[in-house]
DNA sequence: GTCTATACTGTGATAGAC
DNA sequence: GTCTATCACAGTATAGAC
């Protein structure tokens, strides 16, 4: 009984340090800035040395690119959660998606840097860590297409469009909502250009707050 | 005769050698990537020792300051050039000021990075540095005001619509078209959400190719 | 004032003992 | 796997030549 193979055990031991090590990464790039970011402060956090880090990550690139994949991967769980919340009204569906991605967006400054932003020089991320963020782009064309008749076109404009908002609010208003009030009559504005019809009057039709 | 006082002659000579480092410095950071420049590569380059350089500018943030301030300059003075040239036709007037950003914005990433993003870690400009960037958009506002009704809310995003797109051009296709493509469209969505005259038919109404 | 020489501290990364 | 020791390179402080 119990007959779990030693390297089953050992993979296990592996993937809770190498764990470990990304939350104390996470922990130390919010506190002290993505790009501040040393070996020896995450190591000095999980109880190593800063060497022992290579047991487990081949750089510090490595590492960076660990948690792009975590980033991604954890936005496409929140799409998981709300597909079931979305409105089949367009304009209130189109609303809720940017809202969502604005406030994970402008939720924690670290991981937006690494998400959507290139703070760190000569980082690229991999083909597997970028393929949870192809994933969700994916997955939002495939809502939008569900609500609308639309081409890649359209959905390169929304993207745009939302990330803009949201990286104008860390550069020019971090911490407030100067562009955040915008984001409703952004996406207004986006319908009304795809010709989308106008979100029917009525007490249940408003989108989620 | 040439009376000019040894000072002013000092000053000269000063400004003369900040400028080179300054030079050297754009080189450098075009090549190397902005957040990978090195003093001992500049001042290489201007044929001195790295230390050297701090008898010109008082630590490496100081150089990216300054060249902020350049940069910044620089494209007010794009405007400067470009203010003769403005169509009073909104539509036209307002695609020919995102086009001249865009092209701006996507012409040298180094200058982009360090104007439009915050890609070296603790670096902020300084208030010297950071007036040519406030006057930037104090003009936008002007030219905004003078072709239509226009809000501090409109200018706002119209700057992340423009910006939106510069970021994602380099973002997801650098040296590529794919955002460019969408610029005139979304000029055109915006100008539609101010409800702003469609652009009359006509051999010289078009807008400036 | 401007520059060089030297050196201090902190960084990512490597080698090898245990 | 984790350690210690060490390396090459960074920004930069200081001292002193000119």
């Amino acid at each position: 009984m119990l007959g779990t193979p030693i390297t089953i055990w050992q993979d296990k031991r592996r993937e809770v340090a190498q764990a470990a090590i990304l939350e104390a990464a996470w922990t130390v790039a919010r506190e002290q800035g993505l790009a501040s970011l040393t070996l020896r402060q995450v190591a000095a956090r999980v109880g190593m040395q800063a060497p022992s880090l290579y047991s487990h990550f081949a750089s510090k690139h490595a590492i960076y690119d660990a948690m792009f994949g975590q980033a991604w991967r954890s936005y496409d769980e929140v799409v998981d959660a709300l597909e079931p919340r979305l409105p089949s009204e367009p304009r209130s569906a189109l609303k809720l998606m940017a809202r969502t991605f604005f406030a994970f967006a402008t939720a924690d400054l670290a991981r937006h840097q690494l998400m959507n932003q290139r703070v760190i020089p000569d980082f690229t991320p991999s083909a597997e860590s970028y393929a949870p963020a192809v994933r969700v782009v994916a997955r939002l064309r495939e809502h939008m297409q569900r609500l609308i008749e639309i081409t890649d076109e359209d959905v390169d404009l929304y993207v745009a469009l939302v990330g803009g908002l949201a990286d104008a609010q860390w550069a020019n208003d971090p911490g407030g909502s100067r562009y955040a009030r915008l984001l409703d009559r952004a996406v207004e504005m986006y319908a009304d250009a795809l010709a989308l019809p106008a979100t029917p009057a009525g007490p249940d039709s408003q989108e989620a707050r």
